[in-house]
DNA sequence: CAGTAAACGAGACGGTACGTCCCGTCTTATG
DNA sequence: CATAAGACGGGACGTACCGTCTCGTTTACTG
């Protein structure tokens, strides 16, 4: 029966395509909580079995649907470090102010708070999310604008940190201004040296 | 008739009290979503209905409930503005490590998120934990360690920011060392003056 | 203490007959299920306490506004027993149309039929409202229209039965024509002789 | 997909069953007024849910709990209607003093009094209960022992008439010498011929 | 005219039931 | 063997009444 891996059974395909196309549209209309599962299979016309199936719970669902969504901008390459974490940085705050997954992350963190199980799924978005900033930041190492012991984690923390902190806990707008400060503060605190190709 | 606000009942503070906490230990273990009224019912034997009597809604309740939550450690004293915000900010890094409310803000971040009548929970509980650094701030302006133009929200966006940041998103231990950092990171993009008496 | 009984405090006349009358309304607008003490109190004033220290419950105090109500109708006396029991028999049935009572009394007899303390408010409306009936029927007998074997009890059996069988079990109308069959089957079979004075 | 009406889920055959059972229990125990859907639910195992999933209100599913309420005596046919009239009185008789029916009858007249939606389950179980007094009366009158102009309802309300009345209103005991003369009173009413073979 | 006991209003309380919504599991039949 | 269809047990929601229970406050008779 062996379908050699590859011929995974198109209709998989489909059921998942429709549930987190349909997701996706109750996501965006009425929040997380608009999201039931009942919801979604009435409205994709995937049996609620079949989303059983696919997904652990609601939660992984609303996770994948999101994540989906939460593509990571592609790797800007300026020439500089300092451009290019400018280019990301901006991106980013872009995406907390307007994009789905940026509504949704405060519950991932919260499940993975308590459900170990989920906190793989809140890393690999972390992950996924972060990734530009690591290969940013590895270029600049490679060539000399950073100094070999500044790890992509202290970038993170310098950028998203402030971005975060001001999206979810001051909930005060992230506007151009904050935004700048933020970039130039964190290339002064990585003590970055200017590119000299 | 006039009860003259005084002489509520004593049964109405019993009930209220016994309410409270229960909802309390439920937040503190399960987060936001682990309060059912339901819930609470059956463990404090108060009455659903009587519930329903003092708070009108399941949000209203966990309004009350978490205001007791988080105590704001004491503003320390040291006389230099650096020394302050060490003290400050190792405190808030041990209680991001052990303190109760520390497992329960991202699902009241969450709330936040989208019920509206839950943010100004959010925004209770945050203004209570960042006060101390508040009065530190407007101390070091007072005595010029700190430049007019930095605001208390810079001071927490550069401290808490970053510590957050790590103890909710890339989810690394928080060491002496990273607070350390933190904090000098913090001093030197703030352009902080030492200060002469 | 003793008020020696009679002088029963106007206050408690007073609220008795303001819940009695607002029993009433609310009985005649929405029917039995439409009568709630809570509603009682609100629109009558008087406390819930209080209403509970006359009636020992929602049922009695139902039983109680009816039967103010279901005043038996006068006894005529028109100098024959058939001319007698013809007048009760239709003003039975007027009420039986139109009473407030009748729309009652099945309520009562459930309650007479499981809860015994009942059966003594059920046993006194039946008596008040079959009164009439017995006096016509000793008249009878003691002019000689009646033989001396027949009681009252076979006369309300032969009328009320006939009547009450129509107006709940099979729910007919009870028109004229029906009456007068009730009548002259019951004076037929009850052996009347006319009455020479 | 079409299940073809007769492969309908042996689950939803097992489910109702058993909430008809119990609530056909609790109605011949408490009454109409006994009936609860959440006590249904508890003491038959199937959640709440399910039942409204199966009926859409309380009275529904009453309506169908009682209509297995009441079965009928069989129709005697002894050759007079004397004989069979006074067979079905005494069986009726015997069913008044006894049967659960006979407990529950009043709130259902109760409730149809008030609510439509229970009115039709009376007329239900009323006409069963009947049915064998219309069969004797309609062969009387074929063979001409009854005049053409005497209605089944006619024989009902001479017969259940007295006896519910007794049954119910005036609460005496239904002896063999009262059901006796009802038969006979009625019998006289009824001008009943003689049947001559 | 003061004292006192009843009746009273206000309303908190524990409790039961309502009918609805969603969860996640299950069973069965179809393609 | 993935799927559609949908029944099922369960738990929570917020509301309406029930009947009980303090508590002070009239009110009207008594001494």
């Amino acid at each position: 029966m062996d379908r050699s891996g590859d011929a995974v059974d198109v209709r998989v395909q489909r059921s998942k395509a429709a549930v987190l196309a349909k997701t996706y549209e109750l996501l965006t209309s009425g929040g997380i909580g608009g999201v039931s599962i009942d919801e979604v299979s009435r409205r994709s016309g995937v049996a609620k079995t079949t989303i059983y199936r696919h997904w652990p719970s609601r939660a992984a669902l609303l996770v994948e649907a999101c994540s989906t969504i939460g593509t990571a901008p592609p790797v800007p390459d300026t020439g500089s470090f300092g451009a290019d974490l400018a280019a990301l940085t901006e991106e980013l705050a872009e995406q907390l102010r307007s994009a789905r997954w940026a509504a949704v992350l405060p519950s991932i963190v919260d499940a993975a708070e308590r459900e170990p199980e989920l906190a793989g799924l809140h890393a690999d978005l972390h992950a996924r999310l972060m990734a530009p900033f690591g290969a940013v930041t590895e270029r600049a190492r490679a060539r000399g604008e950073l100094a070999a012991d500044r790890e992509p984690a202290d970038v993170t923390a310098a950028i998203a940190g402030p971005l975060f902190y001001r999206r979810w806990f001051s909930r005060e707008p992230l506007d151009a201004a904050f935004v700048q400060r933020v970039v130039e503060d964190a290339l002064g605190q990585l003590s970055v040296r200017p590119h000299s190709p």
